[in-house]
DNA sequence: ATGCTCCTGTACCGATCGGTACACTGAAAG
DNA sequence: CTTTCAGTGTACCGATCGGTACAGGAGCAT
């Protein structure tokens, strides 16, 4: 029969929009199904484990994205605000100015945090803990500097929560350039 | 047959525990009447039209408890001081320290704001409303005080899904305290 | 062309879904 | 005591759930 993706890696798109949009337990197979365009038996070929199986490879899908497109740069880079500039880019065009959910931050509001909270939360502390580097490495001091980050990374949470809540994609927009605004400052003021 | 509750009233607490817990899809009748101590027969004597008026009796309920507790005594403060540090209280208890997800927020994040909408997007301009008008009575110029007013309670809402994310109250309590005395500071620098 | 492997569609499974129907009960009202 | 009725438990409905089984077709190597 007529492929229709070349790879398992080729589903996670869909994959990933269905359990966005409709949670763990709302994204029914038919759902999925019908966001990835493959039918049961392709999506069982692909992932053995079911539906679960398709959640933990959304999850790392996520994970590694940010991993190689947000905290890597960002605990890296030589100077701390170009990181950080990097990041709030990155951001905004991920989350699409706050139209689409942060999964992650979803998943750990209820009852589907449970069985992955080992990628929830290390989701979250890495992406922390890569903002309190990139400031520390700017002079800030390892206290302010992980208060900041909580701050920063609750922020942009909390903007895509209101900017959906409120069908504002501009709040979003306009809240990340605060946020921006107040790590330039810490690092004016500590470097 | 033995009477398990007085008034469709009391039933409120048990089903906003349950579609708090697992969302709108994933609260089944079973889980729900779990949660409440009800059978089908009884919740559909109080709910007759069924999962979705549960689900609208929750939001309603929420909107009331806040409207009463918060927004109302935010926005009719005469020390706009009093009314925010009496909102962060609140805020608190209610959230209990970020250990209970914001239901408000989290289903305005996936497919199940559609039919409640209206419900989620207005619970969220009323609280910005609230304390911004709250500010401005301090003194707070109208745009300033619509910045600062979206940046805390997006800040809350961020707050809770990185506390919850992290299984760490204290950073919940440690942002409100944070949140408070930037509004403090505002006041301060307006009044 | 012939196997072989990988992918796909479909039929089917038991369990559970949300919802309905209805008989029954306890307590309040007369 | 009788009547009445709000509240309850249970049986049942069709639909859909997540998952399994398997036959078959496309593409590749030989």
């Amino acid at each position: 029969m007529a492929r229709i993706v070349a790879e398992r890696a080729d589903t996670l798109p869909g994959l990933i929009e269905a359990f966005r949009e409709h949670g763990y337990a709302g994204a029914s197979l038919s759902t999925i199904g019908a966001a990835t365009g493959l039918g049961r038996g392709s999506l069982y070929h692909f992932f053995p484990g079911g539906k679960r199986e398709m959640a933990e490879a959304v999850l790392a899908d996520i994970a590694a994205w940010f991993e190689a497109s947000v905290f890597t740069p960002l605990a890296d880079a030589e100077d701390p605000r170009a990181g950080i500039e990097a990041m709030m880019v990155a951001i905004d065009r991920y989350f699409q100015s706050g139209r689409r959910a942060c999964l992650m931050g979803a998943w750990g509001l209820g009852a589907t945090r449970d069985p992955f909270a080992e990628a929830i939360t290390g989701y979250f502390q890495r992406w922390i803990a890569a903002l309190q580097a990139a400031l520390m490495r700017g002079g800030v001091a390892a206290d302010h500097a992980l208060t900041l980050a909580q701050d920063v990374v609750g922020g942009i949470q909390g903007a895509i929560t209101l900017s959906r809540a409120l069908d504002d994609p501009g709040l979003f927009r306009a809240t990340l350039g605060r946020l921006t605004a107040r790590l330039y400052t810490a690092l004016a003021s500590a470097g």
